[in-house]
DNA sequence: CTGAAAGCGCTAACAT
DNA sequence: ATGTTAGCGCTTTCAG
């Protein structure tokens, strides 16, 4: 392996003149700065980056928290994050969850022992005032996810006010009795979508009957369950707004077997606006994430805390938007 | 920061010792073990990885080239190698191409550089010759995506038999027009499960009509609109092998949209039976990839290389299976 | 603008 | 079983 000492030697220079050359050429003379760029040409030298990392601490990588790979809210805040990284030359390391909280502690051993230079969290189950601790140390950004109480640097929308969108999209197509199947109630996205769906009821004088609201954990399965067991009522609702996408084609397809159509005699909307909402039949409408901009703000963000600019650490909502398809009745099919 | 020599100090031993401690334990006498030990936990010493990594030139990271992650036969696949590296204590290292050739070159860098103990390339648009230099020289295997000619290690199933198996199943059912929605057809992939429905419509004396074979992109829209166009032939087919699930989506959506009922007017077989497949109402007769052990597969032997076993240095076929769901036919709906 | 020299923290021969 | 020692290849003061 060729190292800068070859270099240096073979172009009459020191090392040091090598390694400005490398990482500050404007401070080394054209002329011998084009030397040295012919002999690395010529030798085919490769830097050794990791003496480089050991020598300045840092890495150029960040390090990606992520619950599920599967999930495609995920994925793409993953290409934002991918795309705003490589921009700036960092590199994305993936650490998958799981969802289990034993892996989070242990990628943060990755952040102290200094082998990313920042992480984002897309999932923050563990303890908060570890995180706490971890945050003032070390460049740290929460996307998707989101924990009250500590002022961590958040990326996120307001799942509230979504949530009450939604809902009053509903309520504005006439529709009185409106199911709402949650995602897993630990997590802060569905207790407050869940928030929207009440203040939207409230505020319309309309009565919240908790039967109506029945907890999921965002699986095509547990949409079709939890339907099944609503349209088992004697009321049952003629409107469901489900806390994600994949939620709502396990409703929709509960309702068809139940031998009801959508959105004739069932309104649906549902959550994220991933590629399954747009290619479902009938076309989900939804309420938008914008999960791209979500991970490249989170980036810049992190970006910027390593360089030591602590000014940008805080909360960033950014907005969401009702997209409508079929689902809800409010546009009709192209052939009906 | 604590070092190594603070631990040492402090435990009256070399740090040759508390280094043993820590890499191979066994070699070091219990009772000195245990005051190492003891100590680290009071300081709360953190060993400097990038020291060691550079000390060791090895990283315990390998990276995965993704032409995209969006696509969850990709996330799959990741799951099945982060699962298996994360067994062996290796990490993950992402590297998404967005399907561009420089790209795939720009990462080469990261094993020339010892960046990375070696790689996993989920497409391999490379120059063949360059990528079997590389694979002289470093850890690479190739999954997913697989090359002609040169001797790469790849896992892969065998997409010519089952291009063979999904046309067939459409032909014992009776349909004797049968078209194909391929795959972008610069890739092999395609070009195989093309070729295995090229074989199955002449072995079972069927005539093979171009004007039914149409070259797709794996997205919804093309399927839908290459459908669109093989509806308006005067002879349109009866079924459609697609390329991939997404494609297959658009393929029904088109039919509908013309009037047509799937599987009744129209049969339609998918590939690679990502969930999308299961939830899409018809459920979506698929060709099941095993991605996730396509995943661990793939991984568990690029760490035979990294461990200089180059035994394993070969073609691994994985098995495929027919996934019989409602939008071929073979199965009666439960609601009709 | 360039060179000399020190040393980052760890590992692994080799010696005891 | 443990200690001694010599670097790994780079970056970065500090001098010149």
């Amino acid at each position: 392996m060729v190292k800068m000492s070859d270099v240096a030697e073979k172009a009459n220079v020191s090392k040091a003149t090598v390694s400005r050359v490398l990482r500050n050429p404007e401070t080394v003379k054209k002329t011998t700065r084009d030397k040295v760029l012919a002999i690395i040409e010529q030798l085919n030298y490769q830097p050794n980056i990791l003496a480089r990392h050991f020598r300045r601490s840092e890495t150029n990588t960040i390090l990606v928290v992520i619950p599920n790979i599967l999930n495609t809210v995920f994925s793409h805040i993953l290409g934002g994050i991918e795309h705003e990284a490589g921009k700036h030359g960092y590199r994305v390391l993936l650490a998958n969850t799981n969802r289990q909280v034993e892996k989070e502690y242990e990628f943060l051993d990755h952040l102290k022992q200094r082998q990313v230079d920042g992480m984002i969290l897309l999932s923050a189950r563990m303890d908060k005032s570890v995180l706490y601790d971890v945050m003032k140390q070390y460049p740290v950004v929460l996307t998707a996810d989101y924990l009250e109480g500590i002022p961590i640097p958040t990326v996120t929308i307001d799942n509230v006010s979504s949530g009450r969108t939604a809902t009053e999209h509903l309520i504005k197509l006439g529709h009185s009795r409106i199911a709402h199947i949650t995602g897993p109630l630990h997590l802060l996205v569905s207790q407050d979508r869940l928030k929207g769906y009440r203040q939207a009821l409230l505020q319309n004088d309309l009565d919240v009957d908790n039967i109506l609201i029945q907890e999921g954990d965002f699986t095509h399965e547990s949409g079709y369950n939890q339907m099944t067991k609503l349209l088992a009522l004697e009321h049952p609702p003629t409107a469901v707004f489900s806390a994600n996408d994949e939620m709502a084609t396990g409703i929709i397809k509960a309702a068809k077997d139940h031998g009801l159509s959508v959105p004739e005699d069932l309104a649906v909307v549902g959550f994220d606006n991933v590629k399954l909402s747009a290619i479902y039949d009938p076309g989900i409408t939804t309420i938008a994430q914008p999960m791209f901009e979500m991970g490249n703000k989170a980036m810049e963000i992190l970006l910027h805390q390593i360089n030591g600019d602590d000014s940008c650490k805080k909360q960033y909502v950014l907005q969401n938007e009702l997209v409508i398809r079929e689902s809800c009745g409010a546009k009709r099919k192209n052939n009906s």
